[in-house]
DNA sequence: TAATTGGCACCTAGGTGGTAACAT
DNA sequence: ATGTTACCACCTAGGTGCCAATTA
């Protein structure tokens, strides 16, 4: 998943041990289809069946809340991928759907039988977070001239696609109008519930068999 | 380093948290040359002064006997340096020395101070392990054709060097001669002081300012 | 003379979008 | 017609020995 999820941590015990993980829901029941003419996503019928849950859990778990509030908590190893029968425990969705990344804050005590491929437990020491903006759309090929040149332009690894110099007109714009390609990180308070929605922007994630 | 050391445990305790590091600690005190016409390290003087002492963290420190002992552990990114003043955190050692790695098993109560820069504390609760098999003498630039051929020959990153096919005559008696390149692990057992002497073989290490 | 350094070509390992072929 | 896959060239990042130049 590029980008990947980045978020700062605060108000954690500094001397707690806690895992911290992510998954990723459904935002709703529906399937999409991308119409050109408009460039918007529009419903075309409802949601798939439902696929096996995973959970990635961050590699630096378990660690104490002074580590986890030190750094940038960055999940660039996630893996997505829409293959039901996976085994290499990335996260699997369906293709066309809207999902919403989730951030959870586990006290180690309470996450002791943390795995990937059981749901997420809940209750006292366990914290959930969502955040709007990072919504996104999985697709299996880019719909948009648009988020592909994002893509190019802001991933090191795709430097072999840009355009040197002319064409870069406009960007800034497009940046601005994708409010995840901020440099912008947000910042979870463990005993606060974060972040009142803004305008929600469609990220698409995609590759091969990852969405 | 590389080869790099590779060691199993047994006799923890499971439940209990622990440190793993190594250090290298000169053999001698004194400085080597090598002499080619009877492919022999000689003695020529005695060792430089001393250099600042530096230890490796096992990067899955801290972690519980039970996860240290299901997994081989391998020190694979651990770094060496001719350089003093060295702001990398990489092990310091003088070229044209012979020296003895040690692995340490600390139990987590006794090496929350532990640091890269600082020596290993010792007492209850902290262990050294050593294999003289591994003793080895450092150099800036092969001084042997045999080491270059074993370097060449098992390193996957110097596959561009290797002969192919021919003159590959008589490689298993060399790698026989040299304990270290062995594919078998030495185990550590936290309770026993292990290893019996063997009849010492030098292995020898380079990189750059690496030595 | 012997030891050391820095730049190089050559690898491993893995993350990109493009594209043609394939599937639905 | 649309969605998906497999393979490709092109990158990043970093670990090798080689070799010419430099240092002591």
């Amino acid at each position: 998943m590029f980008p990947a999820m980045r978020v700062k941590i605060s108000g954690l015990d500094p001397h707690q041990q806690y895992y911290i993980a992510m998954d990723i829901v459904p935002v709703d029941n529906k399937r999409y289809r991308y119409v050109y003419h408009s460039s918007k996503w529009m419903v075309a019928g409802n949601a798939d069946s439902p696929v096996p849950p995973r959970v990635y859990i961050h590699p630096d778990s378990p660690a104490s809340g002074e580590t986890w509030m030190r750094q940038v908590i960055s999940f660039d190893k996630l893996k997505l991928t829409n293959n039901e029968l996976d085994d290499q425990g990335h996260i699997i969705l369906h293709s066309m759907h809207k999902y919403q990344p989730r951030v959870h804050v586990i006290r180690k005590d309470c996450g002791d039988d943390l795995s990937p491929v059981k749901p997420i437990p809940s209750g006292e020491g366990v914290k959930a977070f969502s955040f709007p903006e990072t919504v996104f759309t999985t697709v299996t090929a880019y719909q948009n001239q648009q988020i592909t040149r994002l893509k190019i332009d802001r991933n090191p690894f795709a430097k072999g696609f840009r355009d040197s110099g002319r064409n870069r007109m406009g960007l800034e714009a497009l940046v601005e109008s994708y409010a995840f390609w901020r440099p912008s990180l947000r910042t979870l308070t463990f005993e606060d519930i974060p972040g009142i929605p803004k305008q929600g922007n469609n990220l698409i994630c995609k590759r091969n068999k990852l969405i």
